[in-house]
Order: C-alpha cells, then structure tokens, then sequence
RNA sequence: GGGUCGGUAACUCCAGCGGCGAGGAGGGCGGACUGUAAAUCCGUUACACGAGAAACACCGAAGGUUCGAGUCCUUCCCGGCCCA
C-alpha cells in the first residue's frame, strides 16, 4: 500500500495527522473541526468502537456529532468478534489508501494509543494468524505451573524479554513465548528491529490535554451521564444475546463492570465507582504513553481560548508541514 | 449526665498474641508496553536523620505497670451508637 501512496503524493510521503490524548479530553469534537476545515476524513483508533451496540459505554461519537465528516473503522465488527493491533493495523492502512486516493487528508483519531503506533510506524506484525491453540496451551501451561516456574521458560529462550517482562506480567510472557514458538527468535530481537523504524508517513502527532483535574471530572461527570443515558440497558442487551466477560469487547471500561452488577456481583453504585476510577487510571497510563512517544505536539487546552483558536493553532502547523495547504481566496 | 464502641505512617479504610524503627487494602503519583492495549504488569506514597550496634520521630494526649507498651491500667480530649 505504500508503493501506491508514494505514486500519488509524486514520491513525498504521504500525509497523516494523528489527534489523541487521554480519555473525555474532547478528541472527537476537535478532530471533526479540523476534519472540516482542511477536507479531512477521520480513522478512528479506539479498540472498542470498533463494536456495533456498544455506544455509550464508549462514548461513541453520534452522526450527527460527525457533521458530515465521514468516519472509518465505527461499527464494523460485531462485540463477539475478537479484535487486535493486527487487525486494526489492517484496516486502518486501507482506509488510509483510499483516503489519499479521494485526494483527502486521513486524519487518525483515538485513544489507542498502542493501535497509533502500529500504524504511524508501520509496525511489521509478520507472521500468520494468531494461533489460538498455541495461545491457549501457553496460558494453560502458566496456570498450571505456576507465573514463577512460566516465567523461567522464558528465561530460557529469551533471557533478554525475561528481563523485560515481569513474572506478573503473564499476559505478555505468553506473547513472548509464542512468538519464539512461531518464529524461532526472540521477541526481543524483532522488537529491537521495529523500534528503529521512521515514520512512513509525513505526520503530525498532535497530543490534546488538560490539567489532571479537569480531566478527572470531566470523566466523572460522563459516567454519571452513561448511566443516566441507559448503559446498564445496553450492557443487559449485550448480555442477553449471549456476550460474556471473556471477549475482548467486554473487557471495555463500563460493560465488564456493569456485567458484573447484572449478574449480582455488587451494586451498581460500586459498579459505578468502578468504572469512574478505572477511566481515571486509564487515562493516566494514556498520558503515560503519549508521554514516552517521540515528536508528539502536546497542546494543552488551556492555552486556547476558544476550538477555533486551537484548530487554527493545529492547521497552522499542519501548513508548515506542507501537509496542508489552505485554499486561495 | 450514664453506658458502650472506637481514635494506627498523617488522603481514606482497616490489621496488629507485651518485643514494631508498625503491616495491608484503596486512592494519589510515576513507569513499562511492538498480535487481548479501555488489556496486562511494575514501582512509589509523612518530615528529619542517616547506614550506625547506633539515634530523632513514631499508633489522640498525659501519666502508670513492665527488662520492654500501639498492645495492659488510670485520667483527659475527640467521634459514633444506646440510655436518660
């Protein structure tokens, strides 16, 4: 896909803008403004609104919060379906080509910050499918030895990523394991070999945030408003058509806790709590991801009096790029 | 006024048999992350002192018992509940 993007853009990369940051910032409000002023089409990154029925848990943007402007990757999986960067990476690459091709601009948008890089860096995931048995033996491995004792097979194979990953940490020991398994070298290694990768693109990494506080509110007040505006009914919707806790769209912020409250596991108060506290930690570790990323552009809010005046500090930068240039009067 | 239960490292809640320079959980803060990432995991959380057989601080406060007290006793202060 690339070869053809460089055909079109006469051999310059072609152009990306990223819109991210921490979670109930305003990331879709913003992305659709500046979608609008420079003729932009959005792609989202966010790993659960992928999913058809689960709208307000993951405050999904309306169609008509879209204002015209056409969104990519929004309800085109159903929540039993399992999803990964593999497939959003996909997906996301061919959204981009044929945005480009429309001769528009693919403005990326979301809070995934993980699924960003793979595309951004166009992050080689090689390999075949995933190989749900060799998953599923591993996993079984580790409940029956123990994290300790699966941690040490590890050690043996890739003493490098046995360093790296804590025992605790069996989720991504699994990983490590599997990947030896399939390729015969260690994660390590290939991992090494990705973090040296440019950009394909000619991008701009624009980070929006706002003081912590504000922030913690904001996510408050918004949970108050899911419940309000039935996410207990569509997590009750979810369930009765047979979504368990195990898939991966369940283990959205909001549906595994009010899962928990429709099967009498607390009340929805504690559930409630739950969500808002677990929203704040996930904001914090979003910060901390956009953080260790290089040549982001953080633009706090505060420093903007108005939207207009912060999509208008964002399309000055993207003129300077020469990834966009405004149209003569 | 009487009774009763409680006041713990300092943001919150709680553990703590007389050997505690006091533990846990939550929250906060920081970090990791390359096929589950809204996942998963790690660290840290009073001030001062300072690595020494050596001390300041230390469980509401003050006394007491004891070789030794967060732990037992007395009084006081504060809070909850019950009775008047």
């Amino acid at each position: 896909m690339t070869d053809a993007v460089l055909e079109k853009n006469n051999g310059r990369k072609p152009p990306l803008v990223i819109i991210t940051g921490p979670t109930a910032v305003g990331k879709s409000a913003a992305s659709v403004l500046l979608a609008k002023r420079i003729g932009a089409e959005i792609i989202s990154a966010d790993s659960m609104q992928v999913y058809r029925g689960m709208d307000i848990g993951t405050a999904k943007i309306t169609p008509e919060e879209m204002a015209g402007v056409r969104h990519h990757l929004i309800d085109v999986l159903e929540p039993e379906e399992p999803f990964d960067v593999v497939r959003f990476q996909t997906l996301a690459r061919e959204a981009i080509r044929q945005i480009i091709g429309r001769g528009k601009i693919p403005v990326l948008a979301g809070g995934t910050g993980f699924y960003i890089q793979a595309v951004l860096y166009d992050i080689d995931f090689s390999e075949e499918e995933t190989d749900h048995s060799l998953r599923r033996e591993l996993e079984e491995t580790a409940a029956r030895i123990g994290k300790e004792a699966f941690h040490d097979l590890l050690k043996e194979v890739d003493p490098e990523s046995a360093i790296a990953i804590p025992a605790g940490n069996v989720k991504r020991v699994v990983r490590a394991l599997e990947y030896y398994r399939k390729n015969g070298k260690p994660i390590s290694a290939h991992n090494q070999e990705q973090r040296q990768k440019e950009s394909v693109y000619n991008s701009v990494y624009f980070v929006l945030t706002d003081e912590r506080e504000k922030i913690y509110a904001r996510i408050d007040q918004r949970v108050d408003e899911m419940i309000r505006n039935g996410l207990p009914e569509e997590v009750a919707a979810l369930r009765e058509r047979g979504c368990t806790k195990e898939m991966i769209s369940m283990q959205g912020i909001g549906y595994r806790q009010i899962l928990d409250w429709l099967d009498g596991e607390c009340t929805l108060e504690e559930a409630c709590e739950r969500v808002k506290k677990e929203t704040r930690h996930f904001a914090k570790r979003q910060l901390t991801w956009f953080r260790r990323e290089k040549d982001v552009i953080w633009l706090e809010k505060k420093d903007f009096a108005s939207p207009d005046a912060l999509i208008s500090h964002m399309t000055e930068i993207l003129v300077q790029k020469g990834i966009w240039v405004p149209e003569q009067a």
